[in-house]
Order: C-alpha cells, then sequence, then structure tokens
DNA sequence: GTCGCTGCAAAGTCTTTGCAGAGAG
DNA sequence: CTCTCTGCAAAGACTTTGCAGCGAC
C-alpha cells in the first residue's frame, strides 16, 4: 500500500489535528474507526515516544470498553508511519517506540540509565549530513541520530550513591 | 560480567588480533575456545555488518565439524559487545548487526534498496554532538547515526527501469 | 578435578497473519 | 451491500535459558 500524506501534526489543537486525519485518511481510501482515533489521541496526549505495548495498555485504560487488540496496535501504527503520520526510532533493547510526526525533524538523547528521551535539533548537523551524502555519491532519504548517555538527573543520582 | 578490554582491531592482521583476542580473554577471566575463535576470525575476514544468523551460517561452512550452535553465537556475541570487541548497530527491519570494534568510531549509511552500509566518520559532526550533549547537561557516552537512502549503485539501476 | 562453555531443545519475547464476523461508507 | 477493519488465536521470527555433558586450564 503506497499512501500520500502531506502533514505535520504537533503544534495543533486536537480537533484539528482529528479533522485533519479524517481527510487524510479518506484521502487515501481508508476508514476512520474508533480504534484508529484513539490511537491517534493517546499519541497525541502523551507526547512522547511509545512501543506498541504501551500504547495497546494506555488505551485499554482509557477506552476499556473498545476492547482493542494488540494486533490493532501493530498494523495500525504501520500504516500510519508509512503514512508518515508517525514516526518511530528503534533503540537496541527497547524494540521500536513510536511518536507523532512532528513538523520539525528531531534527533534523540537516550539515557541508558533511565530511558528517557531528549529530542534536539541541529542544523549544522543536518547539513553537515547532506554534505556527507554528497560527497559519497549517496541519495539520504532520512537519517537517525542517537545520542546515549546520562541524563542529568541520573548523574546527579549517581554522585549521591 | 563485567569486562575490559581496551582494543583496537581493524587494520592488524589477524594473528596478532588472535593474539590479542588470547591475552584479553585471560585477563577477564574468559575461556579461550575454538568457537570463540572462529567467531572472531568470521567476523573478522568479512569485515563487514554481520547479523547473528549470518555468521552462524557463515561458520558453518567455514567449519562444519565445529558444529556450532547459535546460542552460541548469540551468547559470544553479548559477551564480546561488552568487552567492547564488537560493536552492534541495529537497523528497523533487519535487526542487530555485528561488527569487529574499529580503532576510529564511525557511522553508517544505509541503502534502503540493497542494504549496503557504507561507513563514514566525520569530526564535525563528532564535535558538534560533544557540544549539543554539554548544553543539555547530558553526559554522552556514545551515540549511533544513521543515513538512510539509495547508494549510487542503485540510483542507477532505478534509472535504468 | 573444577568450573566455564557448549549444543540441544524448550521457552520466551515481540510481531505478524488467517479467519470469520463487525462495521464504515 | 461491499469491502475494509477488527479481535482472537495461532503462527512466525528472533533471542534467551536450563541442563547435562564436554573441555580448557
Amino acid at each position: 500500500m503506497k499512501t500520500n500524506f502531506p502533514i505535520t501534526c504537533k503544534g495543533i489543537d486536537y480537533p484539528s489535528l482529528l479533522e485533519n486525519f479524517k481527510v487524510l485518511l479518506k484521502r487515501n481510501g481508508l476508514k476512520y474507526t474508533l480504534q484508529r482515533e484513539h490511537i491517534l489521541k493517546i499519541l497525541y496526549k502523551s507526547n512522547k515516544h511509545l512501543s506498541p505495548e504501551l500504547l495497546y495498555n494506555e488505551i485499554k485504560l482509557d477506552a476499556p470498553e473498545l476492547n482493542i487488540g494488540i494486533a490493532t496496535i501493530y498494523r495500525t501504527l504501520t500504516l500510519l508511519e508509512e503514512a508518515e503520520l508517525v514516526t518511530s526510532i528503534s533503540l537496541d533493547k527497547q524494540g521500536k517506540k513510536y511518536e507523532l510526526a512532528d513538523k520539525e525533524h528531531h534527533d534523540h538523547m537516550i539515557c541508558t540509565n533511565c530511558g528517557k528521551i531528549i529530542e534536539f535539533i541541529d542544523n549544522e548537523i543536518e547539513e553537515r549530513q547532506k554534505q556527507i551524502s554528497k560527497q559519497h555519491q549517496f541519495k539520504m532519504t532520512g537519517h537517525s541520530m542517537q545520542i546515549y548517555g546520562l541524563c542529568n538527573e541520573c548523574q546527579q543520582n549517581n554522585k549521591e550513591k
């Protein structure tokens, strides 16, 4: 399935996002369902990286009557990722995590102690990546960068011990 | 298990690497076995990123009489990674891949069409990462960066079609 | 000899798939 | 009505673990 969703998500209110979402589903011949809305909603509300399982649990809490299945989560996330409505990062141990697509691309700092994820953007690096790709005659379509280490908090805690 | 292997691997001949390897095993209270040597050897010979399964197959071919088990591959790779004798990258679909630790850290360009991996280093980016970490009071211990896209070859092939 | 290492098979994860029924358009 | 989407359960891929025997030291 090939979809083509030109969209930015964050920084808009939920009702607008939802409207956007419905339009985009239609445009791609996909149906609007309560399950899909809830997935969008939880991603919007939590505003952070969620694993499929976490997302599943959140929806179970938020809408137990929906009785959503984990398979639907996986299927929908795959679909939304193809549609570029969500993006994912894959961490070595923890598996894939998803978040709403952002109008701005960003990279991640991941605390190896507590798992916290700090987002950042750096134009200098972005620019350099393009140059490097060009040098290697490589046609860049995307990239991901993770910095691993200890967040401020965990550094403090370590000192105390 | 905590190991402490200060080492560089590439750019040295195999016998030296092997000697190095034996010393380091001993230093960490680990035993030298034929299985471990073969894993080292294949990683050295292939000089690229291997998945546990590929590594397994290569060893089966190279030394069928060893009758190595896949579990040993996994156990050994985990161990060698802790020991910093090998490093891994995790690609979304393909899972983890391993290579011998290099004296120089490097990043990866990954062709989304053919899976080819091109390695590169860029000091400007390395430097910038340090600065960014500092800005966020984040104690960087490592990082990984992947650029996704089409390698030169695949671009040519696409044009032909 | 001791104790770590190994192969095997079984058990775990995490993710995907087949299917029949439910539901959106 | 039609055809997609869903939940369920089963199947898959990949990785880890328990165990008894083997082998390095």
